[in-house]
DNA sequence: CTGTGTGAATCAATTCACAGCT
DNA sequence: AGCTGTGAATTGATTCACACAG
């Protein structure tokens, strides 16, 4: 199980990520088993999909009963990798606070790794419990602790400089909720979150009716 | 020009949102002309694939010249329909503070129409200059002054309610930041802005390397 | 007889290659 | 000569249809 990781379509990953959320939020309903149909139900899409996408790792299913919802979780964050990775948050104002709330409360497999700020006026100050740090020290804490992906929720005017910050201190994975593109090494892989993007996005298909 | 609206792909739309920021970055750094090379550069694809999204709604350059800066953000912000677009935030905590600023501040075409809560401890406090309204009023202001789009940023356990409670007052458009799939008839269009899946779809290009 | 897993067929998106303005 | 605009070719993603297991 869990062949792995050549030609998976974009999509699919994206789609992955809904699977999961769905089997998550099921699972704590007491569902135990589900099949493709009712899953596809849930997530939106066509059961076929669901199953090719499923198929590009592993058989995960019985034929003829469906999916063990536990195990089909379980094989998810197998495939997703998101188990137990540590999240460091850059900036923290309202967003940055909201996001480690946010996170603190998911039971999604994340951790929190630090809060990083490089306004003085911050630095020092507790948001649920973890004391605000200057983001020098990143580079240092990722040595002695890994962080896996840092969360960037700096102004427009200072998201490249730590987006750059984030990535001579090793960290190899950004999501990025500053309304900029980052220019970065290739080896870095960056994931936008821009509100207004998102708004644009909504607004064309409105507009399309 | 602008020839519209049939069979645009689905990444098309994004990568015109990315475009659009590009571009008024540009824009205020006084560029005024741009070749499509030099925009892809800057949004990170391919030129000819600038020059194929932009072909599906028409011709905005000349050949041999390239693109007025002015002119194409324009013709975006046309494609997209994003000019004056209301925006309304359901649920005023941390997310939905900082979504209010950062479009307040953002120059990007969006109005904040209102916020709205339905914790009667939250409602009547002042957030950036506007009073905090009870949810039962979307309905009577969407009516008096056109809500386009509702941002969602309520607990997980309220948002399909809050959901509801959007599309029944009218608005047919709805970013949603609560990590659930919203099931809500057809019409209505949803785009989900789940973090957690952001984590996700980074800790899987991780494992990939 | 139900529901998965998957090659084959179809449909969609990207890239190529070049004609056509400036 | 330089750069856009766009059909044609190619590559990628989804859907179909059916073999196979319980």
């Amino acid at each position: 199980m869990a062949r792995r990781r050549k030609n998976i379509p974009g999509p699919t990953v994206e789609r992955l990520c809904r699977y999961h959320r769905c089997l998550r939020r099921v699972a704590r309903r007491g569902v135990k088993r589900i099949s493709s149909a009712d899953l596809a139900a849930l997530a939106g899409v066509s059961p076929e999909q669901v199953r090719k996408d499923l198929s590009y790792f592993g058989s995960f299913g019985r034929r003829g009963v469906g999916y063990e919802v536990d195990d089909l979780v379980a094989a998810l964050e197998d495939i997703l990798g998101c188990k137990d990775r540590r999240v460091a948050i850059i900036g923290v104002g309202n967003l940055g606070s909201a996001i480690a709330g946010y996170l603190a409360d998911s039971e999604r497999g994340f951790e929190i790794a630090g809060l990083y700020d490089n306004d003085p006026a911050r630095v020092g100050h507790m948001v649920r419990g973890m004391r605000i740090k200057h983001v020098n020290r990143l580079a240092e804490d990722n040595q002695r602790n890994k962080i896996d992906i840092a969360v960037l929720c700096v102004p427009e005017s200072s998201a490249q400089q730590a987006a750059e910050d984030a990535v001579s201190a090793g960290i190899r994975a950004i999501l990025n909720f500053a309304p900029i593109t980052l220019h970065l090494p290739p080896k870095v892989v960056v994931r936008d979150a821009d509100v207004a993007a998102d708004l644009e996005w909504l607004s064309f298909w409105l507009s399309a009716h």
